[in-house]
DNA sequence: AATCCGGGGAC
DNA sequence: GTCCCAGGATT
């Protein structure tokens, strides 16, 4: 059934698929782990990156269970979703101590890991250590919606992925199947003349390509103001709070916010001009004002609470859009 | 089943 | 500007 399938993929994949990317060499199973956890909602370029930085840092498991939650932010700051990496951390110290630091081989060894669903469990089995298991990412979900001209829902998918999936050259397979959805079956202008698959894809056939996967429905983000305080005292440093976790940039370090001045003298303030961030919910508007204090000012504290100078901005795990401001902007 | 969680690339 | 990317956790 699905033979034809995974031979033709397989046989694309020898000439066309990637297999030099970072994490395939050593393809070992920390690697494989890392890349997945970071390739989640995230593009290959924009991963390369930070997972070369990353295990320069952190090579192996141990070196990972061994950092602080906050360096390992450091790393992973401007990379988004930054539960992934508390997950990961929190998983390479599960490892360590109730695994005695051996990875599991099994899916379900995995998926009791936090940040390890089915689809990156079922990566990890076929890519790290070549046993069947299914992936059912982006990818694959609109190569097959597209070869079966299905609207089905992600759960539906399952079954079909499992199908397909061969008992031979997993590592091949998995690999050649998201490779197809990133290099041809793409979601505009896929290269339908150059797919190994399109004499049995029924999109094709139809002429329907285009329909598949329908287009979503957006809701209107919701918009939102904050005040962002950019605190100075009178040794020049400013003042930064950790963010709660869960929550946006949860664990990172960011200006204080409130959403209204009242508490504060209007004569200390100076606004600046304000600036917007999207969020994959609402949108943002962030308003700065620099306010400068005395040393001994006494600022309530409910989260941790850091002055720093400028020049050590870079020992901190901050969120793209504060970094950015506070770089633009001399004191 | 919806919603929450970032940032950026491609268009 | 829109869309969505090697998704998972939470509600």
């Amino acid at each position: 059934m699905s033979k034809t399938f995974s031979a033709k993929l397989l046989k694309w994949f020898d000439k066309h698929g990637r297999k030099d990317l970072p994490w395939q060499h050593p393809r070992s199973a920390y690697f494989v782990w890392l890349s997945e956890i970071m390739l989640q909602q995230t593009q290959v370029v924009t991963v390369i990156p930070y997972f070369q930085r990353f295990i320069e840092r952190f090579p192996d498991v141990n070196s990972l269970a061994q950092a602080s939650e906050d360096e390992v932010l450091r790393y992973w700051a401007g990379l988004g979703y930054y539960s992934r990496a508390r997950n990961l951390h929190k998983a390479a110290q599960k490892i360590m101590l109730e695994f005695q630091g051996e990875f599991p081989r099994d899916l379900a060894g995995w998926q009791s890991l936090p940040g390890v669903g089915r689809s990156t469990a079922g990566a990890i089995i076929a890519q790290a250590f070549g046993e069947f298991g299914v992936i059912l990412d982006g990818n694959v979900k609109r190569v097959l919606r597209r070869f079966y001209a299905t609207h089905e829902a992600d759960e539906q998918l399952w079954p079909l992925a499992t199908k397909l999936t061969p008992q031979k050259s997993i590592i091949d397979y998995s690999q050649a199947i998201m490779d197809l959805g990133a290099m041809v079956c793409t979601r505009s202008k896929p290269k339908c003349m150059l797919c190994p698959l399109n004499q049995e894809c029924s999109a094709y056939q139809t002429e329907t390509v285009q329909n598949y996967p329908a287009k979503k429905q957006r809701k209107a983000l919701p918009e939102k103001e904050k005040y962002f305080l950019l605190m100075i005292n009178e040794k020049n440093e400013i003042l930064l709070e950790r963010q709660p976790s869960p929550g946006i940039w949860g664990g990172l370090w960011s200006l204080p916010s409130v959403d209204d001045l009242q508490q504060f003298p209007q004569q200390a303030l100076e606004k600046l001009p304000s600036f917007t961030h999207t969020f994959t919910h609402f949108k943002l508007t962030l308003k700065p004002v620099k306010i400068r204090v005395s040393t001994s000012l006494q600022i309530s504290e409910t989260l941790p609470q850091a002055w720093i100078l400028l020049k050590d901005l870079s020992k901190y795990a901050l969120p793209t859009p504060i970094k950015v401001f506070l770089c633009a902007n001399d004191l």
